[in-house]
RNA sequence: CGGGGCGUAGCGCAGACCGGUAGCGCACCGCGUUCGGGACGCGGGGGUCGGAGGUUCAAAUCCUCUCGCCCCGACCA
């Protein structure tokens, strides 16, 4: 292509609007343009990087059996109320209605439609087991869009759904689609890690979410150096202490700790550390229950683990006014000793202590060699925290190190949730019905573009990794001459009859603003061409990442990139 | 939904307190010079100042309402 002939708006300076890199690096260079919150357009160069995408993401489903089909984006309610998503997915859910005033929803995923196109079609176990997958427009109505595609309303989704005769098949094509998940990752050329994800109320046997490292990512995940465990801070279990505190119990004792409300207060207080300190947090559940949780000061509590241990739907922090009615003092002297109607539960870590500080139910007031069981009880000993850089790992037993990510695709075991709600049956050898065994698998596919730009890039630009670089080659006639311009023109031939993508910049502008585009762009390889070099009968390549330069004979240019871009591809 | 902020040329911004001819840089168009890391000269085009209403002789500027956007929080398969 010529730049000339191409729509790529590229700026100058930085848009006021964008907060991280990917985003403000995918205006500048010309990649999208907002239209609404949460919404963009794709231009030209933008598009290309995701039809990259999509197609390596095709080759790895179709190799692994699935089939691409396309949904509507609009689905009928109907669907969506057998499934009672109608009402359970909230705001969220973009309705609307057509001129019969029937209501419809703008689909933020598509089981309801797959089961229903399955339970249509599929009657036998011969025709078991499908996959099928589309990458289609999804509309989800964030209450925030934010982060340019990184989360947006309206996104680009790669989505596929298996369909199993029971829990054992619905395994192997669990695997299949993880299978194919870790090769499309390997291909695209990001970095990125497969942890174990949490699977929610809904339970399920496996999940697990595809993760690009990045330091600017949104989620914190915890993995083994040593081992292949890695996990979701969310999911992360975290072991019981192997031993007790062995310290004697020492007399149960009140102290004044005026205005120390929170852990580090009370510490400097009591010259003690956040490790013999235990929280008390007081969460409402969806009965307007109150529960008390006890997490160690240095520890983090895990909502979800709360919830999940008690089979809670809801949970929020009570109010400061409830709190006050429930524990006769302000929030930060919270304490289990005589807490009544309180259900209490305890972390492992809680349990195994001796001798710690609790709140004291009492403005200003703190207890100390403070012991469960002699001074309060516990209902229920459970693991309530989140994981921690230098827990146990599970594995190894190792210290865990922590790591952030975006997560960039999520493969979900859904068992029998819609079939059964919907009815998706098929008959078994005996003829007997059986409800189906679902999977569900995604792929954000503009994140994963903006993912990878989070993970390359530096001051100047993008720093596509080759696969799915919008232009393997940027070439750069850089004095106007007559002499360059027909060298340029043979090159730009040469490369594009081997098939390597190449983006000449045919516009006329000054050498800096063509290289300064350049690198914003972030093809990997910059092909130089100017009266200076051709002087001495060569050319320069410039590597987009490492920024070394080769000079090169006019006629040796094309078989060095051939040999470069084989070395990188797989 | 709560808190904060912003809407003035395609982009980045000034002007607003103190009402009186709408500005700057970049981009854009024409001519010329220049040409290996965001050139220069000369000449030019482009604005219902987010929208509606009000106050006033006069509103980008003051008041009211409204819409949109950004940031923080709550929320998030």
């Amino acid at each position: 292509m010529r730049t000339s002939q191409m729509f790529i708006p590229t700026l100058r300076e930085d848009p006021g609007e964008a907060e991280i890199i990917s985003h403000r690096l995918m205006l500048r260079a010309g990649m999208i343009r907002k239209l609404a919150a949460g919404m963009y357009t794709y231009l030209p160069l933008g598009l290309r990087v995701l039809r990259k995408i999509e197609n390596i993401i095709r080759e790895e489903l179709n190799k692994a059996g699935a089939q691409e089909l396309l949904m509507p984006i609009l689905a009928p309610a109907e669907l969506w109320k057998e499934t009672d998503r109608w009402n359970q997915y909230g705001k969220e859910l973009f309705r609307c209605q057509d001129r019969h005033e029937r209501d419809f929803c703008l689909g933020p995923t598509h089981e309801e439609v797959i089961t229903d196109l399955f339970r249509r079609e599929v009657r036998s176990y011969r025709q078991l087991p499908v996959i099928l997958y589309q990458i289609q427009t999804k509309f989800r109505d964030e209450i925030r869009p934010r982060f340019g595609l990184m989360r947006g309303r309206e996104f680009i989704m790669k989505d596929a759904y298996s369909f199993d005769k029971n829990e054992a098949d619905a395994l192997v094509s669990y695997q299949k689609m993880y299978d194919a998940y870790d090769r499309i990752f390997k291909k695209t050329g990001l970095q990125f890690r497969a942890v174990e994800a949490d699977t929610g109320l809904i339970g399920g046997t496996s999940s697990h979410e595809f993760m690009v490292l990045a330091n600017t990512g949104e989620e914190l995940i915890v993995y083994d150096p040593e081992e292949s465990y890695a996990a979701n801070v969310e999911r992360a279990e975290v072991s019981p202490p192997k031993e007790l505190s062995k310290e004697p119990l020492k007399p149960l004792e009140k102290v004044k700790t005026p205005g120390a409300k929170t852990v580090e207060q009370v510490c400097a207080l009591l010259h003690t550390s956040p490790h013999s300190l235990v929280k008390t947090l007081l969460y409402k559940t969806e009965g307007q229950e109150v529960i008390a949780v006890l997490i160690r000061g240095d520890h983090q509590a895990n909502e979800i683990k709360i919830k999940r241990s008690l089979g809670l739907h809801e949970l929020t922090l009570a109010e400061p006014d409830m709190v006050q009615a429930l524990t006769a003092a302000p929030v930060g002297f919270s304490g289990p000793i005589g807490l009544q109607k309180v259900k209490i539960l305890a972390d492992h870590a809680v349990h195994a202590l001796h001798n710690f500080i609790v709140g004291g139910n009492e403005a200003d007031t703190h207890f100390i060699n403070v012991n469960c069981e002699r001074d309060f009880q516990i209902d229920l000993v459970a693991d309530l925290r989140q994981a921690q850089e230098g827990d146990a790992s599970p594995m190894s037993g190792g210290p865990l190190q922590t790591a952030r990510g975006i997560e960039v695709g999520h493969v979900f075991m859904l068992g029998e949730k819609y079939s059964k709600k919907m009815e998706a049956t098929y008959l078994d050898s005996n003829g007997q019905e059986h409800w189906a065994v679902m999977g569900c698998y995604g792929i954000g596919v503009g994140r994963a573009a903006a993912a990878a730009i989070e993970q390359n890039h530096d001051e100047k630009g993008i720093m596509w990794p080759i696969p799915i670089a919008p232009f393997h080659v940027h070439l750069l006639p850089v004095t106007p001459s007559v002499e360059v311009g027909t060298v340029v023109e043979s090159l730009y031939t040469e490369l594009d009859k081997l098939g390597i993508e190449v983006l000449l910049d045919d516009r006329d502008e000054r050498a800096g603003v063509k290289f300064n585009d350049a690198d914003l762009i972030g093809a990997p390889f910059q092909v130089v061409v100017g009266d200076k070099g051709l002087a001495k009968n060569t050319i320069d390549i410039k590597a987009r990442r490492t920024g070394e330069v080769v000079k090169l004979p006019p006629s040796e240019v094309t078989k060095w990139i051939i040999d470069k871009l084989a070395d990188r591809k797989e």
